[in-house]
DNA sequence: ACGTATTTTTGAAGCGCTTCAAAAGTAGAC
DNA sequence: GTCTACTTTTGAAGCGCTTCAAAAATACGT
């Protein structure tokens, strides 16, 4: 910058000018200098600038699984609103490792990003707690606030387990199949109390079984759907609804593989609308999060506490989505 | 720092030795000052800390799309060979978008990121240039390296349409069908060219005919599927080379669905080896892309070229592997 | 031409750390 | 007790920028 300031026969504080507050400098200063620029190839250096003014304007993600588009869709949200602000986004991949997940959080406390957003994994976030306590304004995603002491934007599993089982119901189906797991999984158990919701509402005209798995793959849900196949057709389910878009994918394509009709034998609804479930042989009916607008929601809150706005820590709840496809109600690819 | 320095009655430089260079304080210094640090609650300012030695001990990975695994496995090599040096990773996702892919590669040179990974968009890489010319180390990977100017990690796209065709060959298969698009992308063409090879060199006892779609998508090979279905059976392909896993699951699905049996009838292989290809209903034989092995590569050429390790420029080609399932060997999910 | 108000530019003080030559402290040998 | 060789600590300079009070330049009114 000095060389700049030499060449364009200026001193420093006006080459910073030039760059931060072009509107105070002469106009015709602002052209020698920025000609200087251009010809030295000058980069700011924004550590130097990052020092200087206190913080970095520069906000970072620790996300807990970048292989699941959902938190995909969440960054894509934060990035859109970051951009309006003039705010870079970083991004770190905790990989469901807790140790990774608070490294990187200390690195982004330590880099003086201005905030942090975080898609934690199901585990104590003593690590973030801390870190808040010390000033850095830091918001989950996915996950609730600390009471009062923290912001949060979650989607309602719990109303999601019951829109789509009382999808299910409305069409009709009465012997329900619920399947997922880990229910050690908050977000799997949530929906299974949303899906009991809706079944007893129906105080007897509708069953809901559980049948628990180990993961939400689609490896999983060829099981799922092979056990169902195996079944006596009378006592199969009418209707299933599967706590991951991958499960209600392997089950589906087992199950027709093996003659039973999707719908028309049984009914399956899905959960996460992932990017295949649409494209998939039926497509899936699920439940969507709106994971871009819960990235701007998180985005939104975490500007409020970076710029001390006057502001009460919440929680944002979103509504997921209902989204009818042919895996429920029967029109098919071939249309 | 100060604080800690007071608290802990020694001065400055040794609360830095403390902290970067343990080994040479006394072991009585040296706890007295970790004590300090722990009772305030010291968090070290990594951005002076980059000011002060010029760079920061991070490394930047502009991603071309995040929503793809291939590219995430690409992290976790970098990643963890980034872990091994102790140096961390930060993320960007430039979301097929160059104007946003410049953007962060500006954002990190400014921060004087000690290295920068590209995985670019298929278009010019002037801002990579440019940075590259100002002598900071920029490493391409699923991208080769300009001449002679700069590293870049690739896997060798003709080989693997060669490796794929030949497998069916190799299964008696002679009335190929190579579908994939849009041709613009490199991938695909070179693909494409090693599917030819592998069918000329059996001098017209194999054919192959060309089916060209607008993306590589599983809504795309759906529609492959219904084409091929939609044809007198003895004007279908006894094989089919598929530029890409999605584009092979989409055209499986339909074609068991019509009642044509995969790999019976027709074999089918994939490219990519994504998450879903061996949990498919008929799990997909494709070929595998080293991304892991090609993040490793990649983050050590990026090393070479930080610690200026004399090193000629080059480009690693890394081969893909043929991963066979049962989408062309006939065992199936119900074994 | 002069004084006042306004616009521009200046330059020095920091931001919080690393670095390194020099000073201070320690240990062992005689 | 003194010297030498080594270990440990010190403190000031500097990294490249922002900031801001003060100085300089310019504009305006009379």
């Amino acid at each position: 910058m000095a060389d700049v300031a030499r060449r364009a026969g200026v001193s420093l504080g006006t080459v910073s000018n030039v760059i931060n507050n072009p509107g105070v400098v002469a106009e015709r200063t602002l052209r020698k200098v920025q000609d200087a620029i251009d010809e030295l190839g000058f980069v700011p250096n924004q550590v130097a600038r990052s020092l200087a003014v206190g913080h970095a304007n520069t906000i970072g993600f620790v996300i807990v699984d970048l292989a699941n588009s959902y938190f995909v869709d969440i960054a894509r949200g934060v990035e859109e609103l970051a951009d309006e602000s003039g705010v870079r986004l970083l991004l770190a991949n905790s990989d469901v490792d807790l140790a990774k997940q608070d490294s990187y959080l200390e690195l982004f406390e330590e880099s003086r990003v201005s905030g942090i957003l975080l898609a934690p994994l199901d585990a104590p976030l003593t690590r973030a707690e801390q870190i808040r306590r010390r000033q850095m304004p830091v918001v989950h995603v996915n996950w609730p606030g600390v009471d009062g002491e923290s912001c949060g934007v979650v989607v309602d599993e719990e109303l999601g387990g019951y829109t789509a089982t009382r999808h299910l119901i409305e069409l009709g189906r009465q012997r329900l199949l619920f399947a997922g797991g880990p229910l050690s999984l908050s977000a799997v158990a949530s929906r299974l109390t949303g899906a009991r919701r809706a079944v007893e509402e129906e105080q007897g005209r509708v069953t809901l079984e559980l049948l628990e798995t180990d993961r939400l793959t689609v490896a999983a849900g060829l099981a799922v759907g092979r056990g169902i196949a195996n079944r006596p057709p009378d006592e199969r389910p009418d209707g299933l609804v599967s706590a991951a878009d991958a499960l209600a994918s392997g089950a589906i394509q087992t199950m027709i593989y093996s003659g039973i009709e999707v719908p028309g034998d049984i009914a399956v609804i899905g959960y996460d609308n992932n990017h295949f479930a649409a494209d998939h042989v039926i497509p899936i009916s699920t439940i969507g999060q709106p994971g871009v607008d819960m990235g701007r929601a998180a985005a939104k809150l975490l500007f409020e506490e970076i710029t001390r706005v006057p502001h009460v820590h919440r929680t944002i709840t979103m509504n997921p989505e209902l989204i009818v496809r042919e895996s429920t109600t029967g029109r098919t690819w071939t249309d």
